[in-house]
DNA sequence: CATATAAATGAATAGCGTTCATTTTGTACC
DNA sequence: GGTACAAAATGAACGCTATTCATTTATATG
């Protein structure tokens, strides 16, 4: 048959190539270049040259897949600011860089909303020098939780938000029926640089911290 | 032929039956019995006791559909305290209602961030009564839509959280590598009565709210 | 060399959203 | 009341998806 095409090496070690890393990383390749919607278990396979169901023996689903990018883009959140900065600088930086790099991945925000952290384990590592962080600036160890949660959720919503198009917001020929609306965000700053988004999200930012600040010393 | 199909009434008036809002109505009901993974366009016919070809005349795609919902469920969030409460009561009971809404819908919440407040009448008042509600408490006017999206993100993501299963911080065999963020979560409130998730998205609104009072008097 | 295991294949399945030529239906006009 | 017209519903297709499975191929071990 046409089955004589070139195998991958004959070598003695052969190296693995449907390896998770390599799947994931080929996959984040392939999402990179054409995006989710052009992320498919077809190419994502012919990216690694190899036939579809062959990436069922090593994984058990797409979403399986998704649950190893998502793992795999944690390790890219900033958490050494928690060793070089003050508290409120390092949490910031934090956030920042949490959202840049899911404003780029959010359909995976669905995904991890519902990934357990045992099968994850750079996530579990971001989570460990976050509250390794917070125990050091001196917070006390039962409000940690609940304060993660909630910057992560502000985070995960303003990732959405940072992706969305700007004029959003137009009102257009409805202006006449929400003119409070429409005037306000006609006064809203960082509307002709696009920065909107930006302006919301440290706005958001900003008074969690503070509000944090607030609530721990009450 | 079996042509001979029992049509719908024959009378006058001829009740139109897949206009935008029986569409939509039956979508919802779709989705409350069989959730989003259930609900296709051959569901969605089925219901509507109809082709599934035959939405294409009245819905130029699904992506349509799910906008005509989100837009109907915005109508269910709570504005009505605006009037009626004083702007923190106000923003704590609004954000609950629009929390609660979209983590029944959290498909959704991609839509929403995309979606024009131009095309979306229910979603445009929703913002034009928490505007009036904020100039009423003498918020400045720049300063309202920043706001509004900030608590807007957190309110998108902590409805993420609601529905994620209560075990997703169970560290299992990792624990020993993130000790600290093990303990934290042992110690954290709410953590048998399943309230979690309830605890941090009130900790996260108390902060923002406070710091937002902090930052308007600045 | 024989055998066991692991991995890749290609064909098949069921379901998805969507398109389209055709038919049916309802309405308005003469 | 018959005729023309437009709106709407149909069923059969299309291309795509994730996934499965029996079979083949390749590698490593005794």
């Amino acid at each position: 048959m046409a089955g004589t095409r070139t195998r991958r090496s004959a070598g003695r070690p052969s190296q693995r190539v449907l390896t998770r890393q390599n799947i994931t990383s080929a996959a984040l390749e392939v999402i990179t270049a054409r995006g989710y919607e052009g992320f498919t278990m077809s190419s994502l396979a012919a990216k690694l040259q190899v036939a579809p169901s062959a990436l069922y023996n090593h994984a058990s689903s797409k979403a399986e897949v998704l649950r190893w990018i998502q793992d795999d883009l944690m390790a890219e959140v900033d958490t050494a600011c928690f060793a070089a900065l003050g508290w409120e600088d390092a949490v910031r930086t934090w956030a920042r860089s949490y959202r840049d790099v899911f404003a780029r991945h959010t359909p995976l925000i669905a995904v991890i909303a519902v990934l357990q952290v045992s099968g994850a384990p750079r996530t579990l590592a971001m989570y460990e020098a976050v509250t390794e962080g917070f125990l050091r600036a001196g917070w006390d160890q039962p409000r940690i939780i609940p304060a993660i949660v909630a910057l992560e959720s502000f985070i995960f919503g303003s990732a959405f938000d940072a992706v969305a198009p700007e004029d959003i917001f137009d009102t257009g020929s409805l202006a006449s029926e929400s003119p409070l609306f429409t005037a306000a965000v006609a006064a809203a700053p960082g509307r002709e640089s696009g920065k909107a988004a930006e302006q919301a999200f440290e706005t958001g930012l900003d008074a969690l911290i503070r509000g944090f600040a607030a609530l721990a010393s009450k």
